[in-house]
RNA sequence: GGGCCCAUAGCUUAGCAUGGUUGGAGCACCCGGCUGAUAACCGGGAGGUCACCGGUCCGAAUCCGGUUGGGCCCA
């Protein structure tokens, strides 16, 4: 096992996994190894290949991945064969705009081969486009065998299916009136409508009635262009109509109208008086005959001729919206057209594929688009005067889903498939489906089924699946189902393309009449492409043998938009080809929302990218979170924090396993040889809760999984990693962990750890695969990858409730005793006396007995006691409170003597005597009788005590220090100081030191008993209490009132071991042996002869000549005399197998950056005999403070904080007063308060140094050097120094200047020379001529107010970033919008600069939309 | 307008099938602590009319009815 010294870099460890896994070829073993295992047949829903993924796509095949993972760790073989939709509208529009093509007309004129080809190459670009995204988030595809819609082999499987629904009558070519697009002139199926608001003419249009005066039916339109194909009018018969007679102005008239509505038609329109005649059904208006209003402008309108013509009709699809009167266009209503053929009335549709009126229309109309002719259509009806009312609707209206144009209804010959056939096949199909969650099945798709209606499946285009259909004039037909077939037609070519337009060319001769037979020019609805995938893509069946094995399908997923999509068209051929749905089971997943729960959209800049996230913070963790946060059937208000939220959890398991490693792989500890079984009885109490929650763990994750709960899974695993291991199971082993040598206590929690930590990497693999992969090839190495683990079972024997119980009810204690001890000030350091625990049962009791030594160490307590069952705690103090009125009453005169004297006696005694009845006492020789009524107890814990409750009893804390806690104490607070002296000096976790303290007696006493504790605990060989401490790094500490200098020095031990460690032979032992011996420098080792070298107990003389040949290649003897120990010039040159080492001899340590130069004296240098000593040379007469303490001294700067900037180089003052906030916060530990601080902190401070800063550090002049006034301008650069630049420029032409910065104003003031000009502060020290980056009203007000005094002036706005993670983006987009408005109102300028990298593309995206220009500086 | 789903702290959410002490977490915020896992971790604080209205019940976040808002699908 590997020492993991790396922190968490999921972009880096990702790439590197992915890389390992293509090298290694980890997927083709994985398939390999499962080639046995039974079968499970998973398909993957193509996506349509134009775009790139966005987080939609990205969690899909996430859920995918996930599902596919998890099975194949179970066992199973799993087929995953990508697939790509690739047919279609979409890429026809896209094509179209790339050529620059605005209709179908233009694509035969350039030729459809030429514009079929390009379909093409658009695809397949985008199919390898997204495939390398898909790959990129670790999804495990067979990506080299997708199966594609647009092969030729897929297309016979296709047309295979079509010949099938033809055989069993279910496909029908017919007239029907349908949704049309008039841009893309083709009919849409009803999947290919979307619907939003649009505002349409809302008409009500008289129809005079014949043989009555002034009599008129009122129908209702919101479609004015279908009058001139109105035929007729309905009603329903069952309604009650009325005769009214209507007033307006001079006007009157009789309607006909729904009585109902009367009321509602007086207010739309404006009726002043209105009389109600007469009152009928509406089947008593059948027959009622009427006359077109336009019949004069169009002549068909004069000529139609049937009884149904201008007549009243009956139908039950009218509804009591409106006038309740319905006009009838059979050629522009699915309704009316069903109508019209009841009655026998001709389809008159007048429209062409363009959505133009025919010459049908008459000339007045014809050539006219009729969308734009409802104007002209309102204003004809209105000069005859046929018009009653009219006005403006906003209504949900349906729209072509591809080029968003709005849809007309029209009359077209197409090829259906008759679902409404084969209902209820489809719903008992259906019933067979296993859903989840399982209402996406029970209610939704059988909701769908039941309103289904024949699906159109021809389309008028050319990029598609072409209709396998070939007609003859004779009226004859014939489908083609295979590519065999299609051989013998006259025409073809071996190996040509399938599609149009080189398809049309082939015919046939017809069997019945011997013409030649043309094939009809469609091509298939792409979601009946999508729909016979499942066989499709075995190409059946031209080849049979894969389907066979495989079919039907296990397990499908997608969002719940292909209720009506794939779910249904999958449903649709699978029912009609095979007579059963093709899959057994379907997960229904959600969509991804913006974090403000609306669709993300691209051309809104609402879309997330997920490539992005990606690259910054990895895939597992958009993994990860996608997973964890939602069920996955419910929608994700995406939200880029859940993601860093995520990033946290790997991290910390990164850290648990790092934690892990590193003591592991120090120990060679190996998990293989120790079986579980055989440590049984050196397991600790704790140990046995860690492996029972491991395999609670196990069960609650595949339960989840199995379910399709994703979410539980791996928030399951997320708290174990968090709670059970990261935050309690590290804490109590640590210290076991730490201890040396052989022990069975260790390899107990070693291996425990291990267990835990393997367990959750392996049941999380299917979610992350990456970082899981790596971790596994550290931790077991075997099998080969994690991906290869068979699933864990969990095994009950390990499981333990009373431990856990206990474990529970000790973590509750342990955080009450936290919070004591933090209200009392006193830190885990210092230990407790004791813990009085009254248990509110026995078992509660026993159950935190069992892990009584766990709980005491874990929270330093020396004693822990338990209050007997039924008991109160006997340390309680009692106290006796006298009741003066009862005693009063009874003894009088007496009373106040008795008081006194109850409450001098021991109240434990008188509660004896009281509870037994009564206590007597003695007074003036009369015995006194104390009844119960006559006194009350009280109960108050013992001084020093501090008492807390838990959920099942109480504790009691005994604060009380003694001499000895107060030693241990102060041996802890010593260990921790030296500890941090090592960190500080970037030591090795193994290396030796020296420690030298100067202390007070009364720490030397307490030494005397801790002494070597702390010298084992800090691996000092050598630690002394002196006078006057020397050592590499002294630091001066206060402990608790005691001043003590600590010094310590490193024994360069372990380098050392190291370095010989390489040589044939030395163990690490005997390593150790030749160092401690006194051979303390590499030089002393290299120059040490064999002899002296034998002469160190356990080298023996082969060793030492190995050693000694190892620093002396090539030498026949050892030189007889040898050279001075520290001679430099003896330092032989590195030898090649040195370099070659783990590093034994590069570069020493870096020498420690002293954080404290501790008040002790200089030493001379020739006092300092070894090259060891590196204390600086302290120069000065005049001893200057260290800076590192005027670092410290800076208000409201910690000690670490103050560290942590001097180690990152901040050495000077003038070091920080050249610093901005962005710089300093980019220190570790360091906040954006804190570096705020620090920069005021100092520029408040006298100048020390020479050197104003620095205009010369304004480079890269920017490309704009002329700002324009009324201008926006966004300066996007690393630093805010063009746009300073511009900004001066400004101020030089004499504008009026305003600047907001985050900087700190009087540095920004002297380094660009502002003078007067205002500059206000963003921060959250509130200071004069500050604001706080929330308070947008204040930033908001002061700017207007600059800008609205006359004039206006230049506004530099620097701190954008800064706003934003403040605020609410959109808060601060709406800002800059208001600015920018007045900047172009006040002929005045903006500038605002931006660093790229601190922002969101879309919000780059969506700043620089807002302003005027955008410089890159 | 109809079907399905959803609504709990500033944000993301647990609890809801089986109603019952003060509705849990995480993130963010503020205060404090820890320091050989340390860009980690721990403790505390503040923050909730459980969308709204009504009903059932001794008692409703939870059950029932309605309203509003959001998502998907349809008309």
């Amino acid at each position: 096992m590997r020492q993991v010294d790396e922190n968490y870099s999921p972009v880096q460890l990702e790439k590197d996994v992915r890389a390992q896994w293509d090298k290694a070829r980890t997927y083709e073993k994985v398939k390999k190894a499962l080639e046995s295992g039974k079968r499970y047949y998973f398909v993957d829903g193509p996506p349509y290949t134009t775009g790139s993924i966005h987080v939609g796509t990205a969690w899909n095949k996430i859920l995918k991945d996930t599902i596919v993972r998890y099975r194949r760790m179970q066992g199973l073989q799993v087929r995953d064969q990508p697939g790509f939709d690739m047919h279609g509208l979409p890429i026809e529009v896209r094509v179209e705009q790339s050529m620059g093509i605005k209709s179908k007309k233009e694509i035969e004129a350039q030729g459809i081969d030429k514009f079929i080809s390009t379909c093409r190459d658009y695809a397949i670009r985008f199919k390898a486009k997204m495939t390398e995204e898909f790959k990129m988030l670790g999804v495990w595809l067979d990506w080299d065998k997708p199966y594609l819609t647009v092969d030729p082999t897929y297309i016979a499987s296709v047309w295979w299916t079509l010949k099938q629904a033809y055989d069993k009558q279910l496909l029908t070519m017919d007239f029907r009136v349908l949704p049309w697009c008039p841009r893309c002139e083709t009919a849409l199926a009803e999947a290919e409508i979307e619907y939003w608001d649009e505002t349409d003419p809302s008409i009500y249009v008289k129809f005079p009635v014949e043989g009555e005066v002034n009599t008129y039916l009122l129908i209702w339109t919101t479609t004015p262009w279908t009058i001139p194909g109105n035929l007729a009018a309905a009603v329903h018969p069952d309604f009650v109509y009325a005769f009214v007679r209507v007033k307006r102005g001079m006007l009157e008239e009789t309607l006909i109208v729904l009585e109902e509505k009367l009321e509602d038609l007086k207010k739309i329109a404006g009726i002043e008086e209105m009389t109600v005649l007469d009152r009928t059904k509406g089947s008593d208006l059948v027959g009622v005959v009427y006359k077109h209003p336009l019949t004069d402008l169009v002549p068909y309108q004069g000529q139609v001729k049937g009884d149904a013509a201008h007549v009243v009709l009956a139908s039950t699809t009218v509804t009591n919206e409106s006038t309740g009167i319905v006009h009838i266009a059979p050629g522009h209503g699915p309704e009316d057209f069903d109508l019209g053929k009841e009655y026998g009335l001709e389809p008159f549709s007048p429209v062409d594929e363009t959505g133009s009126y025919t010459e049908d229309a008459g000339k007045h109309y014809a050539g006219k688009n009729v969308r734009d002719s409802n104007t002209q259509v309102i204003s004809d009806l209105v000069e005859r005067g046929a018009m009653f009312h009219q006005a403006n609707i906003t209504h949900r209206y349906g729209h072509c889903w591809r080029c968003h144009q709005p849809i007309i209804y029209r009359i077209t010959d197409q090829w259906f498939l008759k679902v409404s056939d084969i209902k209820e096949q489809l719903n008992a199909a259906n019933a067979q489906v296993k859903w989840y969650p399982e209402w996406a099945g029970a209610s939704r798709e059988r909701d769908w089924i039941a309103n289904a209606r024949d699906w159109c499946i021809s389309r008028q285009r050319y990029w598609g699946t072409p209709l396998p259909i070939w007609n003859c004039e004779c009226g004859s037909f014939r489908l083609v189902s295979s590519l065999e077939e299609l051989r013998s037609a006259k025409g073809y070519v071996e190996g040509m393309d399938v599609h149009r337009p080189w398809i049309d060319k082939l015919t046939f001769t017809c069997e019945k009449c011997g013409k030649t037979m043309t094939r009809v020019p469609d091509v298939l609805d792409v979601w009946f492409d999508a729909g016979v995938c499942s066989w499709a893509a075995f190409g059946y069946p031209a080849s049979k043998e894969e389907f066979e094995k495989w079919w039907p399908c296990q397990w499908i997923t997608e969002a719940h938009d292909q209720t009506r999509g794939w779910f249904y068209s999958q449903l649709v051929t699978g029912v009609v080809a095979m007579g059963r749905s093709p899959y057994n089971s379907v997960l229904m997943h959600g969509w991804a929302l913006t974090s403000q729960g609306a669709p993300m959209s691209k051309s809104e800049g609402t879309a997330i990218d997920p490539i992005h996230i990606v690259n910054t913070l990895g895939a597992d963790s958009l993994r990860l979170y996608l997973l964890k946060s939602n069920a996955p059937w419910e929608d994700i208000p995406f939200q880029p924090e859940g993601v860093k939220a995520a990033n946290r959890t790997l991290n910390i398991l990164w850290n648990v396993y790092k934690f892990a490693t590193l003591y592991m792989s120090i120990d060679k500890f190996d998990p293989a040889t120790v079986r579980l079984e055989h440590i049984a009885e050196s397991l600790r109490p704790e140990d046995r809760w860690m492996l029972s929650r491991t395999e609670t763990l196990k069960k609650e994750v595949s339960e989840a999984i199995e379910s399709y709960e994703l979410h539980k899974a791996a928030r399951a695993i997320e708290g174990f990693v968090n709670e059970d291991l990261s935050r309690w199971y590290v804490k109590l082993v640590r210290d076991r962990l730490w201890k040396e040598g052989e022990d069975r206590d260790k390899t107990a929690a070693f291996k425990v750890l291990h267990e835990a930590l393997s367990t959750a990497v392996i049941v999380l693999a299917p979610m992350t695969p990456h970082i899981t992969e790596t971790m596994h090839a550290n931790l077991n190495g075997k099998p080969e990858s994690v991906h290869m683990v068979m699933w864990p079972s969990f095994d009950p024997r390990w499981i333990d409730t009373k431990v856990e119980e206990g474990m529970l009810m000790v973590r509750e204690i342990s955080e009450l005793i936290a919070r004591i001890r933090q209200d009392s000030n006193i830190n885990l350091r210092w230990p407790l006396k004791r813990i009085v625990i009254k248990a509110q049962t026995q078992e509660v009791a026993d159950s935190i007995a069992i892990l009584k030594d766990a709980f005491l160490s874990q929270n330093n307590i020396k004693e822990l006691q338990f209050v007997p069952m039924g008991e109160e705690w006997e340390e309680m103090i009692l106290g006796v409170v006298p009741n003066p009125n009862a005693i009063g009453k009874v003894y009088r005169q007496w009373s106040s003597k008795i008081a006194v004297m109850l409450k001098n006696r021991p109240a434990r005694i008188i509660k004896a005597g009281i509870d037994k009845g009564e206590y007597s006492l003695g007074i003036e020789g009369q015995l006194v009788k104390i009844l119960p009524n006559m006194v009350s107890f009280t109960s108050t814990l013992p001084p020093e005590v501090m008492g807390a409750q838990f959920a099942k009893g109480e504790v009691y804390i005994d604060l009380e220090q003694t001499p000895a806690l107060e030693a241990e104490g102060f041996s802890r607070e010593m260990i921790r100081r030296v500890q941090q002296m090592r960190k500080d000096m970037k030591l090795n976790v193994e290396e030796f030191v020296r420690v030298e303290i100067q202390c007070s007696k009364r720490v030397e006493g307490f030494l005397e008993t801790w002494k070597d504790k702390v010298a084992r605990e800090t691996r000092a060989r050598v630690f002394e209490v002196v006078d006057s401490v020397k050592g590499d790094y002294i630091v001066e500490w206060n402990v608790d009132t005691e001043a003590l200098v600590i010094g310590v020095s490193s024994m360069k031990v372990k380098q050392n071991v190291d370095m010989l460690t390489c040589i044939q032979g030395m163990t690490p032992e005997k390593a150790l042996k030749i160092v401690e011996a006194g051979f303390s420098t590499p030089d002393m080792i290299r120059n040490a002869t064999p002899e002296d070298l034998s002469l160190v107990d356990g080298i023996s003389k082969l060793d030492a000549k190995r050693v000694h040949d190892h620093f002396h290649p090539g030498e026949q003897a050892p030189p007889a005399a040898p050279a001075p120990a520290s001679s430099p010039q003896t330092q032989p040159a590195p030898q090649p197998e040195l370099q070659q080492g783990p590093a034994p001899m590069q570069a020493p340590p870096p020498p420690p950056t002293p954080p404290v130069q501790a008040p002790v004296p200089a030493p001379s240098p020739a006092q300092e005999p070894t090259p060891v000593q590196q204390t600086p040379a302290p120069a000065p007469l005049q001893p200057q403070e260290p800076f590192i303490e005027t670092l410290r001294r800076a208000e409201g700067i910690t000690p670490e904080v103050a560290n942590a900037v001097y180690e990152a180089g901040y050495t000077t003052p003038q070091s920080l007063k050249n610093a901005t906030v962005p710089d300093l916060v980019k220190v570790r530990g360091v906040s954006d308060r804190s570096a705020t601080l620090l920069i005021e902190h100092f520029m408040s401070e006298p100048a020390v140094a020479a050197g104003r800063p620095v205009k010369a550090e304004i480079r890269s002049a920017p490309q704009v050097q002329e700002l324009e006034k009324s201008f926006s301008y966004l300066v996007e650069e690393d630093k805010p120094e063009a746009s300073y630049q511009l900004f001066m420029n400004s101020l030089k032409k004499g504008m009026r200047g305003y600047c907001v910065t985050r900087n700190y104003p009087a540095k920004i003031r002297t380094k660009f020379d502002l003078g007067e000009t205002p500059v206000v502060w963003l921060s959250n020290v509130g200071r004069e001529n500050t604001i706080r980056p929330k308070d947008l009203e204040k930033l908001s007000l002061s700017l207007e107010q600059f800008l609205s005094k006359s004039g206006g002036g230049v506004v530099l706005l620097d701190g954008l970033e800064y706003l934003i993670t403040n605020n609410n983006f959109i808060t601060v987009l709406r800002l800059i919008q208001s600015l920018r408005d007045q900047v172009a109102i006040n002929q005045s300028i903006l500038l605002m600069a931006v660093n790229r990298s601190t922002l969101e593309s879309h919000q780059l995206n969506l700043l620089e939309r807002e302003v005027d220009y955008t410089i890159t500086g």
